[in-house]
DNA sequence: GTAATTGCTAAACCTAACTTTAGGTCAAGA
DNA sequence: TCTTGACCTAAAGTTAGGTTTAGCAATTAC
């Protein structure tokens, strides 16, 4: 096998971790491009593999398909992407981390206030809109949830 | 309408913002307990609305309706649930929110190395295994991704 | 009392992200 | 050469978390 004729799905499945099936699906969905050898099979390029890498990492990120597959879109045609390549399209990953720790963390110091306070059915509340972060406990309706005081239960 | 025949399920939905369908599903997968009334329609307990805030709120906190049912069934049968009782099942919440909190930002503090390194193919990086939290860019394999020595495009 | 609204069930449908199956082809080693 | 394992396609199946549809019953408003 020469060094040259480009890696089979076999083998870049058993390199990811992901399933030979998956790939095949990746590919449908515009991911992954590969060429084929004179018998049909699928041949890619080596730097497929980090590619794949991204597209694993993206999910994690919660990223769908369609959105990691723009993101892939940004790298150059033609030509391997380099290191500044892949770095350039990771930026969006550091901001949507540092975005999500934020609202992480505000909603975990809102938690326990959160949890029994009257506005946790609210839309308004952070618990409900992570992406808004609105804080919890303000004004607003608060009487939901069966601690409407006509409601003597309790 | 008397105060104690329980919510109408319209009522509930539109208390929480929940399709009625979806109440309807939470019930099949026993996250909500509902009597029924002599006509055979659904009646809520004025509790049920904290109930379901839980599960909205588990849900964007990442929790299946199968994990939501286990957290929901250690609240206690027969009474209504107190703002005690609540506090402890969120205690759960906090400390998921603390371990992903933690563990994201090891991720955005290795991405930018990440990215680039020879490991992002390996599934001991950071990137792959965000519950693991494996530091990046240590030993390992690092050759991996079309950075192989013998391959000398580039 | 009657019409409009709301509720009921069962079953089918939906999306994302894959996997499985069926039936056949290609490639590599002995 | 021959056999075995890897690969191919198309189509159907899978899971989670619901929504939609159809046909009918109960409740509420006037």
């Amino acid at each position: 096998m020469s060094v040259n004729e480009g890696l089979t799905i076999g083998a870049l499945a058993s390199r990811t971790g992901l399933a030979v099936s998956a790939i095949r699906y990746y590919e449908r969905q515009g991911l992954i491009n590969p060429w084929r050898n004179a018998g049909g099979q699928r041949r890619f390029a080596r730097a497929d593999l980090r590619r794949l890498s991204f597209v694993m990492i993206a999910q994690q990120f919660g990223y769908t398909l369609p959105q990691i597959r723009e993101q892939l879109d940004q790298l150059p045609q033609g030509r391997t992407p380099t290191k500044g390549d892949w770095t350039k399209i990771s930026g969006g990953f550091r901001e949507s981390l540092d975005a999500r720790i934020a609202t992480l963390t505000k909603l975990r110091d809102n938690l326990d206030g959160c949890i029994g306070c009257g506005c946790l059915s609210l839309e308004a509340c952070a618990l409900y809109n992570p992406l808004d972060a609105a804080a919890c406990g303000g004004q607003g309706p608060r009487y939901l949830m069966g601690d409407k005081p006509m409601d003597a239960r309790r």
